[in-house]
DNA sequence: ATTACATATCGAAGAATATAAATATATCAA
DNA sequence: TTGATATATTTATATTCTTCGATATGTAAT
């Protein structure tokens, strides 16, 4: 059995999360397939700057990304900001009431 | 029946996690009562800087702080903290497996 | 091959942030 | 009140980050 990944840099982590425009990007792509260009034109700001966020998103592994034609579709990594967000927690948190997260197989 | 304060400013809560030397300070003081000095002897960095950072932190209540003396004591607000991920969590990963957050009474 | 379209990368400018030296404020002890 | 100690604030500097125009790369259609 090979282990891939243990933890998540958690500064890293949090800094993907800390700033407004990525925060908005992410909402856009939480649920959906989303393309660039459709952030780029619900959100009031350029298009590298976009692509920049979306890079350092992907660095963190906080989103997915695939190619459908000329088109890059990303969505993001609903586990992977689930578990940073828990381990944050867990590590900062540890007293908290009693907090018990049940993750049910599908 | 007065609303307090209904929920956590997500860019505010990333932000101040998002440094290492405030996470470092964090840590420290995730689970007891600490003055500035015993941070400061611990990390690697000036007192100023770590009153800045606690600055941060208490700005965005994840601290908070009392006089004993002349120093004065600060730990970490585990319960904001514990909401600030979980409310980051749902918002932006509704469709996580099945979390279920199970806060028991004392 | 050429053109159009979508996204990424580069480079520069400005804004925000981290750090620390110097100084101010507050508390306690003598 | 003076001196010592603990922390905060001010100020300056260096670094990092955000943003965007210009340009490059990649894909599809003709």
């Amino acid at each position: 059995m090979k282990t891939v990944q243990i933890g998540i840099n958690k500064v890293e982590f949090a800094k993907a999360l800390a700033d407004e425009t990525r925060q908005k990007i992410m909402a856009l792509c939480c649920c959906e397939l989303v393309s660039v260009n459709e952030i780029v034109n619900k959100l009031d700001v350029a298009q590298p700057t976009v692509s920049h966020h979306l890079k350092i998103l992907k660095n963190a592994r906080l989103v997915k990304s695939e190619r459908r034609g000329k088109q890059i579709l990303y969505i993001l990594n609903q586990k992977r900001l689930a578990r940073g967000c828990c381990q944050v927690a867990e590590e900062f948190a540890p007293n908290q009431p009693l907090k018990i997260i049940v993750e049910v197989p599908d």
